[in-house]
DNA sequence: CCCATCAATACCTTTAAAGTATGCTTACAA
DNA sequence: TTGTAAGCATACTTTAAAGGTATTGATGGG
């Protein structure tokens, strides 16, 4: 059996006339007499009782009429749906997130994207950046979200913000009375640094402009991430250096102040990291959204 | 899109390697490399990655290996349902039925049939014989019930039942009390006779009986149905004569009596009626089970 | 760097669907 | 009753498409 039997079928059975049925399928009448009565051969069971004036169902032929229409709607469905899921409208993508980037870039991301693709079921996944390069190797995650991306042959890295650095101190650090704040201010007080974990991070980019700005940071503490330097900052531990991001973090007794003085190339990038031979639809379709957003909703230079 | 290319995508898809797929088929390699690229091409959708070691699905593909499972699924269960119909196993069977028949022959019948076809949805639809004939004509039943049919060009009639002639009187009737009734007797007692309605009846039959017997009979009254006649008898207002089967309406007061020396040809027969055109499965089955219960179940000489 | 594996392409064969012509049955009308 | 028209079925031809064989091209492993 075939579909083309059902489509055959159904247009006898609504015209009760095998003729005027052959005319609205654009055939001629004897070959769909045929494919009538091989229809029924190979069910062998007859559906169709000849009268002289055309044909008329038989019970089972009535029953059989309910279910091409209906096998015939189902592949319709069918054909729909995975020509959506071949557009990238339509299913799963799994994302790997991580850091301050949370706070304010990728929720904006998302929503954006789940906003122009609202079939496709957005997965995250809470890893740092090793893990997450292993992740999309592996096809567990389609795309990751991380900052200070080494180059890779495999994985490929576009660059959704940047942003610049404040800092967080509590508000009874000497700092905080400052109008204004000098980068190089933080030469005379000890600073919270963070992620721990997989280098180069964001410890080293904060490192790196010191010694360019022509200082050693005195470290007080290195924690895993930046809620745990921000609620230290507040707990007068030191001042951290946090990407503009992190003042959603709005923890009790924490100011954050802009800097003044800030040596080149201090802005901090946000980026999201795909396989480079990955051709998922549904990932052209992310990669879409985030140049898109990039240019209307994030800050940048 | 064809049934064929379902087949061929969800063996491709399971083997991962389309030249397997293609033994597994008894097909060559290159027949379905184009199945598959037709496909493709037809939903405009990528389904497979090449890779070295054969291919693998998209998202896309994953998603129509789904699709492609249920669609053929539901065909075969399609196929095998409207197969069931055509062996008259699935379907809907209207049956006219009337008179006193119901009390006895058309349920053990219907119990039988249901039993052997399980499947069948029976509705019943209590109808005249004269009703009956123009809804077989007009399709609105399949089969009917009735005693005293009429050949007719267009209704085939086949006997289901023989039924010997019972006397119903009250218990206070002069008869009740005699240890035998002889059919002669009858002649001294006013009779309630039914049905009224289409000629000819078991009115007629039971004239034509008391002519054999050589009298008149004494008509008290004619009355509807079996029920209004025995509940009549019942009150003392004559005897009846009902078929064998009206033992089952156990009315206060009723007594059935056999009769002795009664004519030749005084067995009332049931048969059931249906068009002489009629080749539905369903009827062919009902007809075998009719065929059936009368050699097992029901009375005959 | 070559070989094995596997998909893709080119070209031919075979199957089956579509077309044309015609026959057969039956209802309807003269 | 017979002629005629309507409509399905059959016989035969054409055409389109599925399948087969041989070969090429790409890629990872030894």
């Amino acid at each position: 059996m075939d579909l083309r039997h059902l489509k055959y079928f159904i247009a006898v059975a609504e015209e009760q006339n095998i003729g005027r049925a052959a005319t609205r399928l654009h055939i001629s009448q004897p070959p769909l007499t045929r494919q009538i009565q091989q229809l029924e051969d190979e069910l062998g069971v007859r559906l169709l009782t000849r009268t002289p004036r055309g044909v008329e169902l038989t019970q089972a032929g009535t029953l059989f009429l309910e279910e091409a229409r209906n096998i015939r709607s189902i592949v319709e469905q069918a054909t729909e749906r995975t020509q959506r899921a071949g557009q990238g409208k339509l299913g799963r993508l799994d994302v790997g997130i991580f850091g301050t980037a949370i706070l304010d870039a990728i929720p904006k991301l998302l929503l954006a994207f789940r906003r122009a693709y609202p079939e496709v079921k957005i997965v995250l996944h809470t890893m740092n950046k090793g893990e997450q390069i292993e992740a999309l190797r592996q096809r567990r995650i389609t795309v990751g979200f991380n900052r200070m991306v080494a180059p890779l042959p495999d994985i490929e890295t576009k660059l959704v913000a940047t942003e610049n650095l404040l800092l967080a101190v509590s508000h009874a650090h000497p700092l905080a009375a400052q109008s204004s704040v000098s980068f190089r201010d933080l030469s005379e007080h000890p600073l919270v640094l963070f992620p721990t974990g997989a280098r180069p991070n964001f410890i080293d980019k904060v490192m790196t402009l010191c010694h360019d700005a022509g200082f050693e940071p005195q470290i007080s503490h290195e924690v895993g991430d930046a809620i745990t330097g921000v609620a230290l900052a507040a707990g007068g531990f030191g001042a951290c250096l946090v990407p503009e991001s992190a003042t959603s973090l709005a923890l009790p007794g924490v100011v954050y102040k802009p800097l003044t003085e800030l040596p080149p190339n201090s802005r901090v990038d946000l980026s999201c990291i795909y396989r480079r031979d990955d051709r998922a639809p549904i990932l052209e379709a992310f990669l879409g959204v985030v140049d898109h957003v990039r240019e209307n909703l994030l800050g940048h230079p």
